[in-house]
DNA sequence: GTATGGATTGTC
DNA sequence: ACAATCCATACT
């Protein structure tokens, strides 16, 4: 597999978070290792997306990252339990990232059932398989990412992002999920995902939320 | 120091 | 429909 370059991070957001799907992220540990297909993400631009933590381009000490160069991970902490993972996007200076929201599995499943569920693969039913790493707050604990990724280089040689195989699918445009808070925001169809995919989170789109 | 609420998830 | 859970942020 052929690993992105830093300059595949530098454009434009909504564009790289389209460009994401169907992309292999590799995260390589000392004892275990996880191949995962990126099927869902966001879009946050900070100086016009009322939703990005860094709106108006507010810098704080945990929108920083955002402000850096990209391909970093900006690693956050949600409702005081979950995780979720972003990847840096354009200039640096320029706040905004891409949240992964859906991966399906590649290689290393049975430790993330373990990381999820505590359970063997073996041991869970196969919707629960499905459960696995659906979900933003979900992949990054399949995954062991915690805020200790916060910053880091997501073009090294044990943390990637590498092109796939050709495939053909379908890329489905909605509004993003649960930013209610983000007044005008609300509306706009920065969310992606690939149609049909097993891995994409279970909130379907209301009627009207499709572009 | 105190208050508020969230780019989620699982359970009721 | 709602609780869990805790940190970042914006106040005093």
């Amino acid at each position: 597999m052929v690993e992105l370059k830093r300059s595949f991070y530098e454009g434009d957001t909504l564009k790289i978070a389209k460009e994401l799907l169907g992309k292999y992220l590799v995260l390589k540990n000392p004892t275990e290792s996880y191949i995962v297909k990126i099927v869902e993400t966001e879009g946050y631009i900070g100086a016009i997306d009322k939703a990005a933590h860094s709106y108006l381009n507010k810098r704080t000490p945990r929108t920083e990252v955002m402000f850096g160069p990209p391909g970093h991970a900006y690693v956050y902490l949600i409702y005081g339990m979950y995780c979720c993972l972003n990847i840096v996007t354009q200039k640096n200076g320029e706040a905004a990232a891409v949240l992964i929201r859906g991966v399906e599995p590649i290689e290393g499943i049975e430790m993330m059932s373990i990381n999820r569920f505590s359970k063997k693969l073996e041991d869970i039913s196969k919707k629960d398989i499905y459960r696995l790493t659906n979900g933003p707050g979900k992949l990054c604990m399949a995954l062991g990412i915690t805020r200790e990724d916060n910053g880091r280089d997501i073009c090294s040689n044990n943390f990637y992002i590498a092109e796939g195989k050709y495939e053909e699918f379908e890329i489905v445009t909605t509004k993003r999920i649960n930013i209610d808070y983000a007044e005008e925001a609300v509306d706009f169809p920065w969310r992606f995902y690939i149609k049909g995919n097993a891995f994409v989170s279970k909130k379907t789109p209301k009627r009207g939320e499709l572009i």
